[in-house]
DNA sequence: CTGTAATCCTGCGAGC
DNA sequence: TGCTCGCAGGATTACA
């Protein structure tokens, strides 16, 4: 579920309640979630304080006193969460981290298990291991190195916006929105996009992605943020989810077709296949 | 090497 | 009411 904006908001609001604090008491209820999923929790990190926490693409970094740094990832359905300790405890709660001298506690939830939790030793570890899947961050990434990319293959567009080797951080939901501003049909191939066309719907991707930010992400059946709260993105939606319903530009029905094995929502008249 | 499918897992809404 | 089917914010792996 959380693409880069909600994994963004997490982090967030991770800062504000986690960094300082220190990890007394864990509790695994299941260990099987995926990847490197066999550490003794309490063994390794009680005592240990968080010092900072970090997005990379839609992973999420947090650095320990030791040096050595969490990294979780939310798939699907994941939800990092501080809540009370004394909370009910939601089915599908993998992990709770108590906090030393608080009444706070840590908890990952995530109901389909496609999310992730792993100990590294430390900074270098994690961008060894996360490297090889990533590519720039949207912010940082160039119309030039954008346009090399998207040039190269044959492609659709859907396909490389999904792929995390190109842009970090973008999904399913971003993916449609930003080909949607930048009238762009999701089918189109890479290879025959030109500069002006990749400057277009790379400054359509950071747009789209700072304007769910600053609406707390989309949540739409499990997505809440690192306090609870629920993103409001979904609300803005121009094209995801809205099959049918009028394009918000020119009336014409939104429509969907499947591409890369995902659902893409786009309006046949603003974002010709040509 | 390149690009496309199958797979992991649980829940929910649609349709019969 | 109850069952089956298809689909869901993702990424890895296996295969053509």
């Amino acid at each position: 579920m959380p693409e880069l904006p909600e994994v963004e908001t997490v982090v967030r609001d991770l800062r504000e309640l986690l960094v300082g604090k220190q990890f007394a008491a864990i509790r695994c209820v299941r260990r099987d979630l995926r990847k490197p999923w066999n550490v003794d929790w309490n063994a390794i990190l009680v005592g240990e304080t968080v010092e900072s926490i970090r997005r990379r693409g839609k992973w999420i970094v947090m650095h320990l006193t030791s040096s050595q740094e969490l990294l979780f990832h939310l798939g699907m359905t994941g939800q990092l969460t501080v809540t009370k300790a004394d909370a009910a405890i939601l089915d599908h709660t993998h992990l709770l981290f108590d906090l030393a001298n608080t009444d706070q506690q840590l908890r990952f939830r995530d109901i389909r298990r496609f999310g992730s939790a792993t100990l590294f030793a430390n900074a270098e570890a994690v961008e060894v291991f996360i490297g090889k899947t990533l590519g720039s961050e949207p912010f940082e990434l160039t119309d030039k190195a954008f346009h090399t990319s998207v040039t190269a293959t044959k492609r659709n567009l859907k396909a490389i916006l999904l792929d995390q080797h190109v842009v970090a951080g973008v999904g399913n939901i971003y993916a449609d929105e930003a080909l949607f501003r930048a009238k762009l049909h999701p089918g189109k191939l890479g290879c025959d996009m030109t500069l002006a066309e990749c400057k277009r719907l790379r400054k359509a991707i950071v747009e789209v992605l700072n304007h769910a930010i600053e609406n707390r992400g989309s949540s739409i059946r499990n997505y809440v943020g690192g306090s609870g709260l629920k993103g409001g993105f979904q609300n803005e939606f121009r094209v995801y989810g809205r099959t049918g319903e009028p394009c918000p530009r020119c009336e014409t029905p939104i429509e969907m077709v499947r591409l890369a094995q995902r659902s893409s929502h786009y309006c046949p008249q603003c974002q010709r296949a040509e």
